[in-house]
RNA sequence: GGGCGAUUAGCUCAGUUGGCUAGAGCGCAUCCUUCACACGGAUGAGGUCACUGGUUCGAGUCCAGUAUCGCCCA
């Protein structure tokens, strides 16, 4: 073995090995029921980022974890065709010849976009192989495949049939860059300083008929004696207006109602209107209406039959509606007007104002609200499917504070705008004859050859809300759907809990009639080291690729999977990378101390009954089996992270730190006690390994065939193959827990760590062995037979270290250390200052004197004697018993020197 | 405006149903290249668990409120 673990060694050739023994897919000779996870599909031309590698390493430790247990277990992968990522990368590169989408066509664009997809598709699963992710290759989707394809026509065709899919014109949120309609959850908000003008509209009345004059001389409102003065952030969308509406109970406009104002620039003539959505204490009071560019407008409008007038053109440049201001950008017709409004002076005052401003999700620019003809789901009936479920219990979100942002969101879901003007994407199955007829077909029937079928394609995540049982065959009752579905887990990040998981429920539950999971896991964001989102206009993105070249797969998954826990946002550090490293690389060195000492032994402990086990030997199985314990129960939990810290924590801080010590003694022993200590070294440490398994894959296979080399392994398998992802998960033997050890050798542990921490103070050279007298009292049996273990582990000299019940003369030249009941002295000859011993026993006993007040002060409390359990008095009492031994000895001590 | 989360050692984080004398890694200090490991070993220093009340025999943990930071929804 080398005497450091390499990963770039051993990663990419077990990963090769395992991929092609076919280790991934469920094996029909499980003996327990399906464990199925369906991979959140990345996009398929994107980079593996750190949000790929978290849900990767959460996935695959579950699944790695429920394999080993004898689960029948499928982790489905594939890939997402991302229609507006997708389309916008096929688009910059025509631009980059100097062309378009528009110029090539559709059908080249499509070939174009599937030459694209072929070139750069592979690389994430690749990326995500390095991983190490367990999932069964060989069931690999893509959502544009011919059968996701199918089961899309075929959801769609049945939502339509049910009513639950129209077309109609609404005011839909449009992307001028992308020049598509994309759906509420697309949009979000940024709060910008903009400014609001206040603008004054002429009224008609008995001496103001309308203008006499042009827009732009000066003169258009000339003659006007009433106004009325609106307030808007949107000056250009006056084009569009087509009433004012004030508050109905605000008297100063009171004898307004039912009159007209004209309307600036256009003259048109526009109603005032009276509607209880006017805050009358903001700005004027007044509001202008424009019922096709808001959304608050649009209700209003439609409360009062008011005309909808639409002044945008789709790349936001303005309409004929907009008169002299047709052909201009939103924004330079902002200018313009502004500009023409003040010349007429109708421009009343500018004040500064924050809004929250509507921002493309993809392209960062501003959303405008359009009326266009668009395809819809109801979401009504589905999403109170999708809540019902979470509320019966037949699906959980883990972390639970996540059910409450569910529930709101599903109780306030407005419909959902599914079509969109791209080409790259499910087409939308629904074909028009020449006369416009509407034709919805099946997946399986032909529409009419003088049929056009619809130009849109379908919002990305409609097809993603099928996946869970898309990749398995539906609609077809294939053996996998029958055998694989409903599936087991949904993990994924919070952040699409509505654009993903809520849709994959909505959906499941209507089209399969169950829902398609029975547990939701929501795993954090991944930021930088101290809580910043990583961006790359920061510079402090963390390349997954580049942690795994230099530190390796494991320490990456090890740190994501034990840094946080679910549902909280990590902060990435990248030294715990390099802890993580650290710890491959710990494991690698004792199992290369392990072993080193096994020679042909390789038989557990429990198969041998005739094992002789020393103190030492019943202490480290029984931390073991609590150990195991521990990490089934928390895995259980979904509290993975405790459990990989505490599988670290027992193999260095105990196994390394103290058992490999000890076995280093025991194997210089008489031959029961070598056989025991080889018998615990290979068990303890094979064991472990499989623990860890699921968290450092590639470590933990490598060195565990250098551990179980030739003899038989258990496995829930039948004929199981050689390898660890096979091998049976630990499963804890309570035969193996002992109390009274754990207890014991805990004793022998502050003794030896006391003896230690003496030799530090006192500046003893490590090289020095130093002479001991331990008083044991009632322990000194005890002690007396762990005495080579207490030589060895406190660089004690054998011959000069011995064990007494008691003692009548103490040395005075000597350091006393106290511990509970057992005394021990270490005569530094020479090196003993008295002055400062005293000082050093003084500190020790106003230590204790504070514990033992302390306990006393509990136990003396009634309600504490009377409430608590008796394990937590009991404890409380021994504690005590203990602090006052330790006390009394340390007077006398103090009293002696 | 509504909701949620965070606040624990210098830094990054654990702390599962209240029993804790509050842990880990990194960093820091002292010592050690002894035959698994310097990607290491030994020893140690370092925290009024954001704040204020409350419940309880007992609160980092439960409840109410406050502050700061962050996120989601409108």
């Amino acid at each position: 073995m080398d005497k450091a673990y390499e990963h770039q060694q051993v990663e990419r050739r077990l990963y090769a090995w395992w991929e092609a023994s076919n280790f991934f897919a469920p094996r029909a000779d499980a003996p327990r029921p399906p464990f199925v996870i369906a991979i959140p599909p990345p996009n398929v031309t994107g980079e593996l980022h750190l949000g790929h590698a978290m849900f990767v390493t959460i996935e695959d430790l579950m699944i790695r974890w429920r394999r080993m247990q004898g689960y029948q277990t499928l982790w489905v992968p594939g890939t997402d065709h991302a229609g507006i990522a997708t389309q916008s990368q096929v688009e910059r590169l025509l631009r980059s010849e100097g062309s378009s989408r528009q110029e090539v066509g559709r059908t080249e664009f499509l070939r174009r976009t599937w030459e694209w997809k072929e070139k750069y598709g592979g690389e994430i699963t690749n990326q995500l192989r390095r991983m190490g992710a367990s999932c069964d290759w060989s069931r690999e989707r893509f959502t544009l495949d011919a059968g996701l394809s199918r089961a899309v026509h075929t959801a769609f065709k049945r939502l339509y049939d049910d009513g639950l899919i129209y077309r109609g014109r609404y005011l839909v949120n449009w992307s001028p860059a992308l020049q598509t309609a994309v759906s509420d959850l697309e949009v979000e908000y940024e709060q910008r300083n903009v400014s609001i003008w206040y603008v004054r509209y002429p009224l008609l009345d008995a001496h103001w008929s309308g203008p006499q004059a042009a827009w732009g001389s000066g003169r258009w409102a000339e003659g006007a004696t009433s106004w009325l003065t609106v307030a808007t952030t949107r000056p250009e969308t006056i084009l569009g207006d087509t009433a004012v509406a004030v508050a109905p109970d605000d008297e100063r406009y009171h004898h307004l109602h039912g009159r007209y104002a004209m309307l600036p620039a256009l003259g048109r003539q526009i109603p005032i209107i009276a509607d209880a959505y006017v805050d009358k204490e903001f700005g004027s009071g007044a509001v202008k209406i424009t019922p096709a560019h808001d959304k608050n407008d649009y209700e209003v409008g439609r409360r009062h039959q008011l005309p909808m007038i639409n002044i945008l053109n789709k790349d936001a440049t303005l309409n004929a509606e907009a008169g002299p201001y047709a052909g201009l950008d939103r924004f330079e017709a902002r200018k313009a007007i502004l500009a023409d409004l003040e010349r007429e002076g109708l421009l009343v005052k500018v004040e500064p104002h924050t809004m929250n401003v509507g921002i493309s999700q993809r392209g960062r620019e501003i959303i405008e609200p359009l009326l266009s003809e668009q395809w819809f789901v109801r979401m009504r009936p589905l999403a109170d499917m999708a809540l019902a479920a979470v509320r019966e219990g037949r699906t959980r979100i883990i972390p639970e504070r996540f059910e409450k942002v569910y529930f709101h969101w599903l109780e306030h879901i407005d419909d959902w705008c599914i079509s969109r003007q791209l080409w790259w994407g499910h087409r939308i199955p629904v074909w028009y004859l020449p006369d416009g007829t509407m034709l919805v077909p099946g997946p399986d029937e032909q529409p009419p050859a003088d049929a056009v079928q619809d130009s849109d394609v379908l919002d990305t995540w409609f097809s993603s809300g099928l996946w869970p049982f898309s990749t398995l065959g539906w609609p077809d009752a294939t053996a996998d759907l029958r055998t694989f579905y409903p599936s087991s887990v949904m993990e994924t990040g919070y952040d699409i809990l509505f654009f993903w998981v809520a849709r994959m429920m909505m959906m499941g539950c209507y089209l399969t009639g169950v829902e398609p999971f029975h547990t939701i896991y929501l795993h954090g964001l991944v930021r930088d080291e101290h809580g910043r989102k990583m961006s790359k206009s920061y510079g402090n993105v963390v390349n997954p690729l580049e942690v795994m070249d230099a530190q390796g797969t494991d320490a990456l998954r090890y740190t994501l999977a034990t840094s946080g826990t679910p549902g909280q946002d990590l902060n990435l550090n990248p030294q715990r990378i390099e802890a993580a490293r650290n710890f491959a690389n710990k494991l690698w060195n004792i199992t290369r101390f392990v072993i080193g000492k096994l020679g042909a032994e390789r038989e557990s402990p429990v198969a041998a009954h005739d094992l002789q086990l020393s103190l030492a030997d019943r202490w480290i199985a029984s931390r073991y089996v609590r150990l195991s314990r521990e990490v089934d129960r928390l895995m259980e939990a979904y509290s993975f992270g405790e459990a990989g810290r505490q599988i670290h924590d027992f193999l260095w801080s105990e196994f390394a730190d103290w058992y490999l010590e000890i076995a280093k003694v025991q194997l210089e022993g008489d031959p029961a006690a070598q056989r025991a200590t080889r018998a615990l070294l290979f068990t303890l440490l094979e064991g472990s390994l499989r623990l860890l398994h699921p968290f450092m894959p590639f470590v933990t296979e490598e060195l565990w065939h250098y551990v179980i080399a030739d003899q038989p392994f258990a496995s829930p398998y039948p004929d199981a193959p050689r390898t660890i992802m096979l091998a049976a998960y630990p499963v804890a033997d309570a035969n193996l827990l002992d109390e009274e050890a754990e207890r014991d050798w805990s004793l022998l542990q502050e003794l030896i760590v006391a003896i230690r921490n003496v030799r530090s103070e006192y500046k003893v050279e490590a090289a020095k062995w130093v002479a001991a007298t331990i008083v044991g009292g009632e322990r000194a049996a005890l002690l007396q037979a762990q005495l080579p273990l207490i030589v060895r582990l406190g660089r004690v000299k054998a011959d000069e270290a011995i064990v007494v019940q008691d003692l009548a003369e103490k040395p005075r030249q000597a350091a006393a250390l106290v511990i509970g009941e057992v005394e021990c002295y270490l005569p530094l000859a020479g090196m003993i200052d008295l002055a400062a011993e005293r000082a050093r026993v003084r500190k020790e006993l106003e230590t204790v004197a504070v514990d033992v007040a302390r306990r006393e002060a509990k136990l003396a409390n009634e309600g504490f004697t009377a409430k608590a359990p008796a394990t937590v008095i009991a404890r409380e009492r021994d504690g005590l018993a203990t602090a006052r031994a330790a006390l009394e000895k340390l007077q006398l001590r103090l009293a002696e020197l």
